[in-house]
DNA sequence: TGCTGGATTATC
DNA sequence: ATAATCCAGCAA
């Protein structure tokens, strides 16, 4: 028995994935920092056949932890000063992953403290360093929890954020009226 | 070896 | 609406 989301979970279908983790707890202790966490509030779902996602165009130095096995972890750098956080789903051999968005964060924070995928690696100390690390083993410093901590929400799905390609899937989930998810717009 | 644009954010 | 800021990916 474990508190935590294991290899099972992860290795199934990305658009099934990425709307169940909604609730649940993110929890990473970078061992030199002070131990953050958040609930996952905002995500979006990218597959092997879509265009706007990293590993459409097959395998590369940035992109190969999607191509592992699910639960690991997938970070990149963007726009020159920001990280992005994945999970990766789908078995061994299978591109995919989950981008994390948005997190609630309890206690005296700000509310929009962790609400976009640049600022919630921000406030969680989230670096490269950290990258296909494997969030599934029992002292991993990065978890997700099995207990979903919301009760009672709704979960709304609409178009991905900041996708420039023409066609575009509706594969972004958010709790509805959350005050921590990254836009307000639909 | 050089160029381009991006799964973003804060600010104007 | 746009600057900040840099590197992966691709063309040559």
């Amino acid at each position: 028995m474990t508190r935590f989301l294991k290899r099972p979970f992860f290795e199934r279908d990305t658009l099934t994935v990425a709307p169940e983790l909604l609730g649940r707890e993110i929890i990473f202790n970078n061992t030199k920092l002070k131990k953050k966490k958040g609930v996952i509030v905002e995500v979006e779902a990218y597959t092997k056949d879509d265009p706007a996602c990293h590993a459409s165009k097959g395998l590369t130095k940035r992109n190969e932890p999607m191509f592992g096995p699910g639960g690991y972890s997938y970070i990149y750098f963007i726009y020159g000063m920001y990280f992005c956080l994945n999970f990766v789903t789908e078995v061994n051999g299978v591109p995919g992953a989950v981008l994390i968005r948005a997190l609630e964060v309890s206690g005296n924070e700000d509310e929009r403290i962790a609400s976009g995928p640049g600022k919630l690696c921000m406030y969680l100390n989230i670096t490269k360093d950290y990258n296909k690390i494997d969030c599934c083993r029992e002292d991993s410093p990065l978890v997700i929890t099995k207990t979903n901590l919301l009760k009672d929400f709704s979960i709304v799905q609409t178009k991905r954020v900041g996708i420039s390609h023409a066609k575009e899937h509706p594969w972004r989930w958010y709790v509805e009226d959350n005050k921590s998810v990254s836009k307000l717009i639909r």
